[in-house]
DNA sequence: GGGGCTTTTTACAAAGTTTTTACAAGTTGC
DNA sequence: GCAACTTGTAAAAACTTTGTAAAAAGCCCC
């Protein structure tokens, strides 16, 4: 899945994540974090919208191609095993919001007011 | 197979391994390889790539001129002849990515992060 | 046309990945 | 507080990909 939009994306980077879209490699601390297919495309999708809640259905929309009459528990688990990999700073990173979905942050982002200039709820709720 | 760019290729030497692609000879702690036509032309293109994740549509491709509709394992045994006759540096050499295909390492290659340099998924996925 | 070699297929085992299941824990609104 | 609903989690099941050995098929040269 993942279809479309591949078209020349800065990597991501802070202090203790990166990830290089082109080359499909993330790293965490510097070592490089193995993960899979729908992991990577999951994460990856997360940190291009980052500081942005991304709705359930988006997500499964995206990653998996499902529509909303789809009944699967594989996105909870996808997150739990990325939560997982990402270690100490897993729920620093990814936020549940509850009863909508998901939010990636960067390390530092301010903890009360989101940024500005984005939209605080991605692809079309 | 194999078709196109023979043009000028260094020799690939590490502490182990040396091609040399203009005699078409490999040689593994001074011993020459023998290698088939096939292992040879499979082999030097993913030395040729060292680093780079080379998909399996990419091997069948260049290697034996299949396109993505044929189905065979005839990759998987190639690769498993390379290994063997790689003896114990074989895992070190050809690494498996699950998924997508193959990677040569040169012998000392950092483990984690690949070249910069280079796009770690080569010949267009 | 038969022996020796290479390559491909076949069939199954092993490893890896993804999804489901079942239940626990958390959240919300009454 | 409690019922309804959502998310977290571990483990199992289902599925997919890769590894391997052996047989079959293809080639080449005499």
């Amino acid at each position: 899945m993942l279809t479309g939009n591949n078209h020349q994306v800065m990597p991501y980077r802070d202090e203790h994540l990166s990830l290089d879209f082109e080359h499909q490699a993330a790293a965490l601390d510097s070592e490089r974090m193995m993960l899979t297919r729908k992991e990577y495309d999951l994460l990856s999708l997360l940190v291009q919208h980052a500081g942005e809640i991304i709705p359930r259905e988006a997500l499964l929309m995206q990653v998996w191609g499902y529509g909303a009459e789809i009944r699967t528990r594989t996105l909870d688990v996808h997150v739990r095993r990325l939560r997982k990999k990402l270690g100490a700073y897993a729920d620093q990173y990814i936020e549940t919001i509850f009863g909508i979905g998901y939010r990636f942050q960067p390390y530092h982002a301010p903890r009360f007011f989101t940024a500005m200039n984005k939209p605080v709820i991605a692809m079309g709720a």
